[in-house]
DNA sequence: TTGGGGGCAATTTTT
DNA sequence: TTGCCCCCAA
């Protein structure tokens, strides 16, 4: 296609190839360079098509590819990206990358104006937990009464949010709050005292630093003139800031995402960025992608059902070409285990009918629906997959041997010591530990100064001190590693450190381990084959940042089961969605976490992933932690289209009856006001706080007399006016 | 120091 | 019901 160029036409026309095959909105996205930009792209309307093409489009008609940057939300997205845009041609310097890794190249490039040193670490999620926990201890509390847990997932919104530990503390309202506040505090000076960063500070610390600091802002806008976003509804506090202040001076900014797809705001993702964008720009030029190329009429028609009950969107019509295929299905059984035969059974059935189990997808909204699946999949012999992340890089063994590259880098970092100093085993235990961090906490040294100084002191350590000095000469015989090539450095440490000795010893009882560390080493050498000048703390950075190997692209070999979030920018012939079910699709916990619009849009990812064939379940009764509980419907049910949907098993009746009035706005239409008293079957009085009359669909908020608040589509909700006086 | 057992909590998890 | 964490015993 490159070839093309060589012909000399007026690439503006031909592009070659860029602008072939494309439908006239998708035109229009890649076909846009300057100034801002929004493009709300639906599910499968060929979004990643248009991103690859306008990034090329850019290199060849507006600048230079290293003028340009791509920033997406996972690797694998980057990748993908990064491999559609090569195959247009020559793009050499062009930036692709996720939010975490431009902020670590933005740090490291300018260390010294972040306050960090060269050097310092990424902590991941396991080590983070860690250092909450010394924190909470170190702040003189138990760890019963604030559980890691919690207090991470605070901290963690906090740094999302871009709020400092002294911000924390002046807004903290209860006990908890102002709880948290001191741990986030002491947190932060730990990790500071290590040199060390999580994965929020990454985002964090590059926004303040671009945001505070007027050489740096430069030298990157000057670098990246044209800056694109993907999935740009799911940007947090701190991504959003980096995005906008990126763009600020040559307004460069080309966003894309799907306010519908936004599952992520327990991440801290705000909808908003998205949802206000033409705020920020009001000169934005906005495109639609609202033809669906994936999914049959059916499958589209169900999805939006369930997705204009949302207040909380852009308003977008979804059409296709496909055709209509086989009505969408509902089935309703007994219980859980009556659910999986049903499924599974199916599956069987239709693979021996010569449907690829690959083409199968399962999606649950929790990790725990997927045992009971399991369980009868191994029955029915059927092949699956579950594509949880046991992260590569999160394995012990994985982790044991970058713990020793990155002590030698960054020999402040504590939490990795730690992981290693007995590791292999070398009689250095819990007592000694402790006393060498009590040590270093007095002397406010690292623990690696109190292990050097505990090697020589035979009268503290008595015969600890010989075991220290032992560890201390192994790592003083590795040190001249860190200038070494990351494959040669990572062979010399799995020798030297004595944990290549310690893995064929056990090679027996756990051979996949020493499998997997030969793995990281191919990575390494991989990686250094790409990246010929590739330092050590580069790969480390790297490591740190990939969660999952990447799946094997290509065959799948058996049935995937994964949860919802993890569905999200995938497509399956065939997609079952089970357990839909009240209070887990939608999830509720019945406090402030419950988050319905976003349950919603959950649901509206997992069935838009079904290209021809979607079937929801849900059980009557099901074991919720080890006791059976008796479930409802999901409320998402009762809104899809009856004339596409075939209801089988217990309530189709009810269902029916149910659907024949719905849809339709009441015919008393203009006496529906905010102020309006209304009645629902379940959740009984209320009265409505806001109103929305939308092109197709009306909206209406309720406050209903039990507290309870929801949205509605008025159409569809089921809702009865009440007199004033009826009430009494 | 390692392990086993009791106690307790229990979504989703791109990096 | 399961799985993780912590404490205690050998």
């Amino acid at each position: 296609m490159s070839d093309d160029f060589a012909f000399g036409f007026n690439v503006t026309d031909d592009g070659g190839g860029l602008l072939e095959g494309l439908t006239e909105p998708q035109l229009e996205a890649v076909t846009h360079t300057e100034g801002p930009a929004l493009v709300l792209a639906g599910p499968g309307s060929g979004k990643t098509r248009v991103i690859s093409r306008r990034a090329a489009y850019l290199a060849a008609n507006a600048t230079k590819p290293w003028n340009v940057l791509a920033i997406t939300f996972t690797n694998k997205a980057a990748n993908e990206m990064r491999e559609r845009i090569d195959a247009l041609g020559d793009h050499r310097g062009m930036t692709v990358c996720t939010f975490h890794s431009l902020c670590v190249r933005i740090l490291r490039r300018h260390h010294a104006a972040a306050n960090l040193s060269p050097n310092f670490t990424i902590f991941d999620q396991s080590d983070r937990r860690q250092i909450v926990k010394q924190s909470i201890i170190a702040a003189g509390l138990s760890t019963a009464n604030f559980s890691p847990g919690m207090v991470d997932q605070r901290i963690s919104r906090a740094k999302n949010a871009m709020i400092s530990p002294q911000a924390y503390a002046d807004d903290a309202e209860d006990f908890i709050d102002q709880t948290v506040a001191r741990v986030y505090d002491v947190y932060e000076e730990l990790l500071a005292n290590m040199q060390g960063v999580d994965f929020d500070d990454l985002l964090f610390k590059a926004a303040v630093l671009v945001g505070t600091n007027d050489a740096v802002a430069a030298d990157l806008r000057d670098q990246y003139r044209y800056v694109l976003v993907d999935e740009y509804q799911d940007t947090n506090v701190a991504q959003y800031r980096i995005a906008n202040l990126l763009a600020k001076e040559h307004r460069n900014l080309f966003v894309t995402g799907d306010p519908d797809q936004s599952i992520y705001a327990w991440r801290g993702a705000d909808i908003q960025n998205i949802l206000s964008f033409e705020q920020d720009y009001p000169d934005a030029q906005v495109v639609r992608l609202e033809q669906n190329f994936r999914s049959t009429k059916r499958i589209l028609a169900s999805a939006d059902a369930v997705i204009v009950g949302n207040m909380q969107r852009k308003e977008k019509s979804l059409w296709t070409e496909n055709d209509d295929g086989p009505a969408v299905r509902v089935i309703e059984l007994e219980d859980a285990a009556d659910e999986a035969r049903a499924v599974v059974g199916e599956i069987a059935s239709l693979s021996k009918q010569g449907q690829s189990p690959g083409d199968v997808a399962i999606f649950y909204r929790i990790n725990a629906i997927s045992r009971t699946l399991e369980e009868e999949l191994l029955r029915a012999g059927v092949p699956y997959r579950i594509a949880r992340g046991t992260a590569f890089y999160a394995r012990k063994e994985i982790k044991d041997v970058l713990a020793y590259l990155r002590v030698l880098l960054n020999p402040a970092d504590d939490v990795s010591l730690e992981r290693i100093i007995n590791t292999p085993t070398r009689g250095i235990g819990k007592t000694t530990i402790d006393r060498l961090k009590a040590f270093a906490q007095q002397q406010g040294c690292s623990l690696l100064d109190a292990v050097k100084r505990g090697s020589t002191d035979k009268d503290t350590f008595k015969r600890a001190s010989t075991k220290l000095k032992v560890f201390v000469d192994i790592l003083d015989s590795m040190q001249s590693l860190v200038d070494q090539p990351p494959q040669l450095a990572l062979e010399q440490t799995l020798l030297l450190s004595g944990l290549m000795a310690d893995l064929k010893q056990n090679v027996d009882a756990e051979p996949e381990r020493l499998e997997n560390v030969a793995e990281l080493v191919s990575a390494a050498a991989e990686y250094q084959s790409a990246n010929a000048s590739a330092t050590l703390v580069e790969w480390l950075s790297y490591t740190s940042l990939l969660g999952d190997v990447d799946m094997v692209e290509g065959e799948r070999a058996g049935v995937t089961l994964m949860t919802l979030h993890a569905a999200k920018g995938l497509e399956f012939p065939c997609v079952y969605i089970v357990a839909a079910e009240e209070g887990i699709l939608p999830m509720t916990r019945g406090d402030a976490s419950d988050d319905l619009e976003e349950e919603r849009r959950l649901m509206f990812v997992g069935m838009t992933r079904a290209k021809q064939r979607l079937t929801i379940s849900s059980a009557a009764r099901r074991m919720v932690r080890g006791a059976f509980q008796s479930m409802r419907r999901s409320m998402f049910l009762d809104v899809l289209p009856e004339e596409h949907v075939e209801f089988i098993g217990a309530s189709a009746g009810v269902t029916r009856r149910r659907r024949s009035t719905a849809g339709e706005l009441p015919p008393d239409i203009e006496q529906w006001q905010v102020g309006t008293l209304v009645k629902h079957p379940t959740h009984g009085l209320g009265v409505i706080q806001e109103m929305f009359r939308g092109a197709r669909r009306t909206h209406v908020n309720i406050l209903f007399k039990s507290g309870h608040q929801q949205s509605w589509v008025l159409e569809f909700a089921n809702l009865e006016r009440v007199e004033f006086d009826e009430v009494g």
